[in-house]
DNA sequence: GCAGACGGAGCAAACGTTTGCCGTGCGGCG
DNA sequence: CGCCGCACGGCAAACGTTTGCTCCGTCTGC
């Protein structure tokens, strides 16, 4: 059926040598593209490797060369949703290094995070990529070995980092909303606890000034609230003419609201999310205008500064923040 | 804070054995429960090898033992939103054998594939879970180890394989509504492309026979589907007093426009979805009734069976399907 | 024609474990 | 008192690579 052999069990590099008529320090150096071979040599090991479908032991490989060429993706958070691009993000800027990447789930255990790192450390990854649910900063990882923080910074100002600006994105949406000319502005946003509530919260009130509209309401990340804030707002008196969303859950619940009591948006009130979450996003009526944190570049980014630190290049900047971007849709225009 | 270095650069058994007085080998037993030992050593070892932190490096040790204590996580799809429940399931049961987990996001590419397997085998994993987005089934794998598929099926019948019940899960919403009362069905789901549609469909049909009002509706897997099907039931004057939709997306769209149409969910028209999603389920209103699937469980099967194979035991099934569980909400009640 | 240089390939020592086999005491039993 | 057996623990050979060093032959320059 198929002309290459049903998975051949083992064939070693000791195979190579003995069908190509050479040592096994020149199949390496042939197949490294090391030592100093004649071209003829090293096609002739590279063809019969070919052919015999010879791949090199992992294994004893990084056993004599110090690289495994393994990274460990630790979440302190279990996988959630925000996990997923930056994951992809990373995977991408790691594969040209030929890095796979081991999952290391701690679901912000201690034990199980001392239990995952032993294991880590076990098997010499090359590096740590180190993420998890909330923007709010963890304690840095003791561990001898390049170390990367994505999306959730450490409280090592000196770690190497690459983080989402929570604020410009709550600055961008305020932004938009004032070039629209609207000047009451309700701001509707996730827990106090949460750090990026109180960030973007904080950025808003600096980006709006005297447009914001009373105080800033905090709630949860749902849906639900943002239909409930609408409500309490409307029935305050608390006259408005934007919503600016903490999330696009919230956003589409005010949406949603508003639309439901008759209020035109983005005629009567413009609304603007954040996260730009396709699921949410596109579903409502209108289509969200939102601020996309870009969480598939800051892991490839974060992928990247961890393979320029494993293989020992500079790295210009050790903390770098990526910019998000506003996505104008039919709930602003 | 990098004074402290707890993190002994590279403490290997040789130091352990030295600094308990006793050899390698000794400390190889001792640690790993073989050989035999009088017990004062056996703790006398292990109390010293934890003093100075060793941990035994995993490549020479799966070098001469066969064992990595490592397997590849094959998507086909790159990593969405079906996916993390299986492979949280999967970390699971795995973790109970000590297993970490490579990631394979193939990314529906073949080359790319072939690559990452590739690299799967030159890392020598001891076994392979391979799942998918969809539910249609692809080729089987050519690989001289383990494999396990989950949710996504192989066409090779022989295989070990964890599925959905996609059938039972339609039955399921159907019985459901039947019991209700509900006579007059209106059946909205994905592409018919979709094998998945299709198999609800049929389900649907069988379950509910003439009670089944109409067609069944293909259109996409989306809140946009769900609101324009239930436009174009309403203008084309069809009666019906219940809709089972074929993901809660499409449900919730269905609910959502009922309800801005004055048409009473639950009261009129009763409303059922399938996957259980809490950020679509739990956000409509009513709160959509819905059939879980239970990824989570299907991914910890899946573990566990391929565990099984791994460590040469005997597996009853090679072929498990996991239940579905209705969850009722308010959007049927 | 010879010496030195250099290209090209082989040799063997690592890398850090596990594991089967062997040696050595000691105790018990005859 | 002597022998046998057994309980412990050491020894060294794997496992499959990489890599520095060595060695051989040929070419070049004088």
């Amino acid at each position: 059926m198929s002309s290459t052999r049903p998975t051949s069990q083992a064939v070693r590099i000791a195979d190579v040598a003995r069908a190509a008529g050479v040592s096994v320090g020149t199949v390496s150096k042939a197949l490294n593209g090391t030592g100093s071979l004649r071209e003829e040599t090293r096609r002739h090991v590279q063809e019969t490797a070919r052919r015999l479908g010879f791949v090199a032991d992992a294994r004893a490989r990084g056993l004599v060369s110090g690289r495994t060429y393994t990274v460990g993706f630790v979440t302190t958070d279990s996988f959630g949703r925000f996990l997923l691009p930056i994951l992809r993000g990373a995977e991408d800027a790691l594969a040209v290094g030929q890095m796979a990447v081991i999952l290391a789930d701690t679901r912000d255990d201690p034990a199980r995070e001392q239990h995952l790192l032993r294991s880590l450390r076990a098997r010499h990854v090359d590096g740590l990529l180190v993420t998890g649910r909330s923007t709010d900063p963890r304690e840095p990882l003791t561990v001898d070995m390049p170390v990367v923080h994505a999306f959730s910074p450490s409280t090592d100002p000196a770690g190497y980092a690459v983080l989402s600006d929570e604020e410009e994105a709550a600055v961008l949406a305020v932004r938009h909303l004032l070039s629209l000319g609207r000047e009451r502005i309700l701001h509707l946003t996730g827990p106090a606890r949460h750090r990026s509530a109180q960030l973007r919260a904080r950025a808003v009130e600096r980006a709006a000034g005297e447009r914001l509209t009373g105080a800033v309401q905090h709630g949860e990340w749902s849906e639900e609230w943002g239909r409930r804030a609408i409500d309490l707002a409307l029935a305050s008196g608390t006259a408005f003419n934007a919503v600016c969303a903490g999330s696009d859950q919230i956003a589409r619940g005010a949406v949603d609201r508003l639309r439901e009591l008759d209020h035109d948006v983005p005629g009567e009130v413009a609304v603007t999310g954040i996260d730009d979450w396709d699921v949410i996003a596109l579903a409502a009526r209108p289509q969200l205008t939102s601020v996309d944190l870009c969480l598939g570049e800051i892991g490839r980014r974060a992928g990247q500064m961890l393979l320029d630190l494993i293989e020992g290049r500079e790295v210009a900047e050790p903390r770098v923040v990526v910019a998000p971007r506003l996505q104008v849709r039919g709930s602003t225009v």
